[in-house]
RNA sequence: GUGGGCGUAGCUCAGGUGGUAGAGCGCCAGAUUGUGGCUCUGGUGGCCGCGGGUUCAAGUCCCGUCGCUCACCCCA
């Protein structure tokens, strides 16, 4: 019989790695707030058309990396392989653009896409996002960007760099990719067999490709900044400026065009300089068109990024940037058995009632046992409760860290270890 | 989907040219009849991923298979 084990690319996130998740996750909440973004929390799985029009038929997520399956209606289902789409189809399904004119919305959730797994990629992984909906101004593109820069920042995170460029509105972008295939024409023989294929279906993906041959033709490549409407130019301009004059420093990518079909004009990505091969630590960009993609009525603008939660980790840990996140327990009480250890029990609920987080012995185990856990799990104090303590009502208060060690009548104990937490606030 | 590396104790890993297994850490216990961390002593713990083949004999060689991992594509 085979022992089951986790779905390849999924991660047990155990207790001493959870500390961590909670850290980072608290971080990321103090900052939205810190910029007025509400958590939205959208279904896990959604209807398979969400993705398959919003994301786009021909890019890698829709085409090879979903999770799609029929529930038992033969509906087809989707985990959800990215969050924008989602909020973009709860912003509107919910009207919220009738509510207010501008929508800040946060999440952190996982995400789902079957690939195989790597370094920095996995099949469960998680993101915390920002999508900002309403706004056409500059300003909101670059709210965005200094909104995962803060969070960096408070995070301690320095081996990073943004990087940026615009991939312009339909015009630009019709007017750009007849200037690409005019000036791959003559080469076409020398591309990948893959670019060949995007030579027709989406030429500005050739740009991000890795290929050697691609990348020496791509080299001397017009760009699409120089391609740009009046507009699109004016937006990026602007766009600059406010991030000159807000202290951010970046650099401007002509090949960054990012994988999804629904952005427009701005387009960001924050490289972790740590990483590996996958280094995306997150990216975003403006994305004028999803609403339209998926059933709105009228163009409805936005703006907002994505960023990895495991890839953060990593980074972090490369930058030794975890602070000591143990939280053991305030007191352990030691029992002997019988009598002792219903007492100790029931002391212990009257500490929680109070505040006070409480552990006992739950393996019967010798008090030399029971002192070696209470100082593994990194209890403050061990409370020694026996026979003659529970005659005397008097029972011996154990400070871990200094060995301090003396006599506490029964009822005074919690005000004892209160009085003691708060005078050298225990080690 | 493709390619490389790796699967031996809870964890990290040793195990020239084949002779049925070791270390460190952890865990348990003792030194200390009711007191942790340090030290010392002892102990627990392994179908050597799985299946087949070669051989008197396989952790070791061969084949297959599964799993993990890194990388390509692409992305968070």
């Amino acid at each position: 019989m085979k022992n089951i084990q986790k779905i390849k690319g999924t991660q047990d996130i155990l207790p001493d790695i959870s500390a961590k998740w909670q850290y980072i996750e608290k971080t990321v909440r103090t900052i939205m707030r810190r910029y007025g973004y509400n958590e939205i929390r959208t279904p896990m799985f959604e209807v398979t058309d969400l993705f398959a029009r919003g994301i786009g038929q021909l890019t890698d997520i829709v085409s090879k990396e979903m999770y799609t399956f029929l529930d038992r209606s033969k509906k087809s289902i989707t985990l959800r392989p990215e969050g924008t789409a989602p909020v973009m189809r709860a912003y509107l399904e919910n009207n919220l653009g009738e509510a207010r004119p501008v929508q800040k919305l946060y999440y952190i959730s996982p995400m789902f896409r079957q690939e195989n797994p790597q370094a920095g990629r996995l099949r469960q992984f998680h993101q915390f996002g920002v999508e900002c909906i309403g706004p056409q101004a500059p300003e909101a593109d670059v709210e965005t960007i200094m909104v995962g820069l803060d969070i960096y920042r408070e995070l301690g995170l320095k081996n990073f760099t943004v990087k940026i460029n615009s991939v312009g509105d339909a015009e630009s972008r019709i007017a750009y990719k007849a200037q690409l295939q005019e000036f791959l024409k003559p080469s076409f023989a020398q591309l990948c067999p893959t670019c060949q294929q995007r030579y027709e279906t989406n030429p500005m993906r050739i740009l991000d490709c890795k290929n050697e041959a691609c990348n020496a033709l791509i080299m001397d490549a017009p760009r699409i900044l120089d391609a740009l409407t009046s507009d699109a130019r004016a937006h990026f301009d602007k766009v600059l400026a406010l991030l000159d004059q807000n202290e951010v420093t970046y650099e401007i990518d002509h090949r960054l065009v990012r994988g999804l079909d629904y952005y427009t004009y701005t387009a960001y990505e924050f490289i972790g300089g740590s990483l590996g091969a996958q280094n995306a630590l997150g990216g975003g960009g403006r994305y004028d068109l999803l609403a339209e993609e998926i059933g709105a009525k009228k163009q409805t603008c936005a703006v907002g990024f994505a960023a990895g939660i495991e890839r953060l980790i990593m980074a972090m840990e490369s930058e030794n940037l975890f602070p000591e996140l143990q939280a053991g327990v305030d007191v352990f009480i030691a029992t002997f058995g019988g009598a002792t250890q219903d007492a100790g029990f029931k002391l212990a609920h009257d500490l929680r009632k109070q505040n006070i987080s409480t552990l006992t012995e739950l393996m019967g185990r010798s008090l030399k046992a029971q002192m070696r856990e209470a100082n593994r799990s990194g209890a403050r104090f061990a409370l020694i409760l026996g026979e003659d303590e529970l005659r005397t009502r008097r029972a011996s208060l154990k400070n871990l860290a200094n060995s301090d060690q003396k006599e506490v009548d029964l009822n005074q104990i919690a005000e004892e270890i209160k009085s003691q937490l708060q005078s050298n606030q225990a080690r």
